[in-house]
RNA sequence: GCCAGCGUAGCUCAGGGGUAGAGCAACUGAUUCGUAAUCAGUAGGUCGGCGGUUCAAUUCCGCCCGCUGGCUCCA
């Protein structure tokens, strides 16, 4: 853990609740062991060891308590002891665990205590001057954790809480998160009807009802059209592929684990692909190459499988089967830095025309488990930095999280409650070039190996749909929506004129549905809302007569009386600019 | 995989050792209506699965499956 060495006054709340939901746990439950109680995003957690879980009952306890606490005002105040009175203190105590964080402090640095009454915790500080300070808090949920987050190590009972400066703000916070859990892609893709996930198929395997799928569409449409205008070739490959081919790649060596178990055919042994390298690899093999093809850029939006053990899996975002927006480029030495540039630009052209303007951006280094050459890693992680750096793109660096063969860049967009999630990739790779033995001929007539480039853009269609979803709240931009107009006559008697404008709107390409229902007009509008329709078209003896649309926008309850051309330019331009429009 | 919680009609949920209930949706009929819910009726469930306890289990217990929140993991 690294300390704060400056927190704000609200960080210094939090951790200071931290503590006094410690001093409530370890009054109420005697012989339950304290660990580590940090402050994190919106609040603070701290991990306890205690055989027994804490049960939802025993939070309402310990937030009880805790009030108690705060309001006896007790001030907490700092002391520094000796490192071997704080060994000998706590181990007398039977803190275990604190005993081992104090030997794991550097012997030059103060050893500090911070005691309220009767309880007192080792920690590095600041803490608020009384438990009065600590005012607005909630316990939230609790879990199971590993000490030091290593799953060999004895698991520990972890509580989350919140923490805010006043009432007010945690009411804030927790209307927050009762907002955000509206918009969860799981909830509303069976609201809207988008997607769903069975039983009696598998967990992590998608079916995507007729609206998601009208979004896929639109989402492959767009995603082919723009690579197709930047210089890349589409492939397609299966889904299975024998298992030498695996081994070839070193994939069965490094991520046996990971793959969906063997097949036998014919007493060959397949697998299901998890990834579509090798086979973009062997499409690139079927003939020689030259220095003038290069960069040879093949795409696919290519299905793998992959086996996520089942605690991770997570509706759309965490998935076992999965359609990568993926590409391999493969390049002469000289092009890599040039390449990663122009994928940079198109990934962010496309998560800025999806809507996405916020993202994180993430430098990964080499880890510890590895192929190649410290001098392949260490270029292929210059030609990554020097691209971020001329495209001006803040990036953090996650050292060791690379591939096994080559360092990459990742991007992360973020969820309905701030989770982030990687999307979009670009992976250096001079390792299976190698060991596939690729080539191409270089202007000097010999055999030169290339190297390879990995990327995808949404990282995977459902991953990013998922994202999507929450993204918009399910109220999708108009040239995404899977239903774009919705016809609302008024009565039978407006029937037949609705037919005559959904055709009309049908053939200029307008996704249209008509709502005949015997139903009235509200109720109608009503439903058409919370399908999250963009455009609802009244018609009723007025239109019927003028030959006009009363058309209604989502989320306005203003309406407009159009004829049918001024309608279509304002939708067909709206789609061709992929509007975004804040009324959405 | 680990810890905890949850699993009842298509959906949202109530109930509880004596064979199950609401609202919405569906279906039928009436109504023909101007911007977020018209009225009435009908039908719908091996109470996630398997096993145990019991005269009797959807209810209690065990195991399994699935989901949720975290942890670990994420090529």
């Amino acid at each position: 853990m690294i300390p704060n060495e400056n927190p704000s006054e609200l960080e210094t709340i939090r951790h200071s609740c931290a503590h006094l939901m410690a001093q409530a746990v370890q009054e109420l439950f005697p012989g339950t062991q304290v660990t580590i109680g940090p402050v994190i995003e919106d609040g603070f957690f701290y991990d306890f060891s205690r055989k027994e879980a804490f049960i939802p009952e025993d939070l309402e306890k310990i937030e009880k308590r805790m009030k108690e606490l705060a309001a006896a005002d007790t001030p907490i105040v700092r002391s520094e002891i000796s490192r071997e009175e704080a060994i000998k203190k706590f181990g007398d105590m039977g803190e275990t665990f604190k005993v081992e964080i104090i030997e794991g402090i550097d012997p030059n640095e103060p050893i500090s205590l911070y005691t309220q009454g009767e309880w007192g915790d080792l920690c590095g500080g600041p803490h608020v001057e009384s438990t009065k300070k600590i005012k607005a808090f909630k316990l939230l949920h609790t879990s199971s954790a590993y000490w030091r987050g290593d799953e060999r190590n004895p698991v520990l009972q972890r509580i989350y809480g919140t923490a805010w400066n006043t009432e007010k703000e945690l009411r804030l916070y927790l209307k927050r998160l009762e907002e955000a859990k509206k918009r969860d892609h799981r909830k509303l893709g069976k609201e809207l009807d988008l997607f769903s996930v069975s039983d009696d198929i598998g967990p992590g395997l998608i079916l995507w009802h007729p609206k998601g799928a009208r979004i896929r569409h639109l989402m492959e449409e767009f995603w082919k059209k723009e690579h197709f205008k930047h210089g890349y070739e589409m492939v397609i490959s299966p889904h299975a592929a024998k298992i030498d081919l695996w081994k070839t790649s070193g994939h069965t060596e490094f991520y046996k684990d990971n793959m969906f178990s063997n097949m036998d055919i014919e007493g060959r042994e397949y697998v299901m692909k998890p990834m579509n390298c090798p086979f973009h690899i062997q499409i690139y093999k079927t003939k020689l190459r030259s220095y003038r093809d290069l960069p040879v850029r093949f795409g696919e939006l290519g299905t793998v499988y992959r086996y996520e053990r089942s605690g991770v899996l997570h509706g759309l975002l965490r998935v076992r089967g999965f359609t990568q927006d993926d590409a391999h480029l493969f390049c002469r030495p000289s092009q890599i830095e040039e390449e990663i540039t122009k994928v940079l630009d198109l990934i962010v052209f496309i998560l800025q025309s999806f809507g996405f303007h916020e993202y994180k951006i993430y430098l990964s280094t080499r880890p510890e488990k590895y192929v190649g050459s410290d001098e392949g890693w260490e270029s292929a992680t210059k030609a990554l930095e020097t691209a971020l750096n001329n495209k001006k793109l803040d990036f953090e660096v996650d050292p060791g999280e690379g591939v096994f063969y080559g360092p990459k860049i990742d991007i992360k967009i973020k969820d309905s409650l701030n989770r982030y999630w990687q999307v979009s990739t670009v992976q250096v790779d001079f390792n299976l070039p190698e060991k596939f033995d690729i080539s191409y001929i270089e202007e000097d007539g010999q055999r030169h190996q290339p190297i390879m480039l990995h990327r995808a853009l949404m990282g995977s269609l459902e991953r990013f749909f998922g994202c999507l979803i929450e993204h918009y709240a399910g109220a999708f931009p108009l040239w995404l929506a899977p239903v774009q107009v919705i016809l609302l006559p008024i009565t039978d008697n407006h029937a037949v004129y609705a037919d005559k404008i959904a055709q009309q709107l049908e053939e200029s390409g307008v996704r249209v549905e008509k709502d005949l229902r015997n139903e009235k007009i509200g109720f109608k509008i009503r439903e058409a809302q919370l399908q999250k329709i963009p455009y609802m078209i009244v018609l009723g003896d007025k239109e019927v007569e003028s030959s006009t649309l009363g058309v209604r926008r989502r989320r306005s309850k203003e309406t407009r009386t159009l004829d049918l051309k001024t309608f279509l330019d304002e939708v067909n331009e709206a789609v061709k600019n992929r509007t975004i429009d804040s009324a959405d």
